[in-house]
DNA sequence: ATGCTTGCTTCGCCGATCTAAGTATCATGC
DNA sequence: GCATGATACTTAGATCGGCGAAGCAAGCAT
């Protein structure tokens, strides 16, 4: 098997455990791992337009409405009309969204965290670069700064 | 320390460029990234029972069983009961099938392939070592390298 | 004031996924 | 040989995420 293969199989398997990651975050916190998300980014500055959102997960506004619903109905956020453009709308976080956020595990960090503190200093410093590379290899040019990525979004980390 | 933050962004760059060649697939192929994933696992062998499927893709057989069928009205497989065992059913990739593969090949497998070839042989072994390593490192520790994994046996934290 | 633009919601639809409940077939034990 | 149980698949019915189109409400521009 030739290094190609080796190295396409890795990332699947990567990829398939971010994916399992997925259904863990449902069980822990209740919500599906695309509500989570939606919870993240709100919770990134505390509150959020219906229009931010589907801007930062690339999806379309009908799809940020009904999301928002659900977490409307658990109680995760709240809506309320912006005072200085009445056609928005703050989407808040309350107080059970941010509980819900700070509980959420994100095994698949910690797991990360965890096993790569347990690596040599050598080892570190190349699988930072190795990443970074394939990143780079495979990024699509026109890509901005600020990913929003999907599986549950690793998260934690302020990303620049 | 920085290189934990460096690594995670890495990581989901990376996951983010797989997600774009999603859209990608569905684009060039007409049919969508999972159903094209289906296609695939039945082109690796020409043929595969819906068990197999279900099993390399961590979905139930009923789900399977609604993407054979999109796969079949499209003309891209085809249903044919084994002989050996009459409850199995074969699924056959027909040309049609195998030409969409063959002309929409895996978007993210080209670029990577291309730009791997680019780089010092050094360089390709480094890489193909960080990624299995990464790859360990996120696997959950029940899933294994090569075939089986059913949805049962996806483990949710307890106590954890 | 009239009309265009923007932000969000509603509506109707589809795809992927699941579980539960079938149907058909095989394999065993008696 | 046949009843019992396991296997392989399908069907039925549900939920969720997602979309586009149409609608409504509020700003903006001329």
């Amino acid at each position: 098997m030739d290094r190609i293969d080796t190295s396409l199989i890795a990332l699947r398997r990567i990829l398939r455990a971010t994916d399992l990651f997925d259904r863990e975050i449902k069980q822990a916190t209740g919500i599906t791992p695309v509500q989570f998300r939606v919870l993240q980014v709100i919770a990134d500055k505390g509150l959020a337009t219906a229009k931010e959102i589907s801007i930062r997960m690339r999806v379309s506004q009908a799809t940020v409405t009904s999301l928002i619903d659900k977490l409307v109905r658990v109680g995760m956020v709240t809506r309320e009309k912006s005072a200085s453009d009445r056609r928005q709308i703050n989407i808040h976080i309350t107080d059970i969204g941010q509980q819900t956020i700070k509980d959420a595990p994100d095994p698949l960090q910690q797991r990360f965290v965890r096993k790569f503190d347990a690596l040599e200093d050598w080892e570190q410093a190349m699988l930072v670069a190795s990443l970074e590379r394939v990143a780079a290899m495979l990024d699509a040019d026109e890509i901005d700064a600020s990913p929003v990525l999907h599986a549950g979004d690793i998260k934690h980390t302020h990303d620049a």
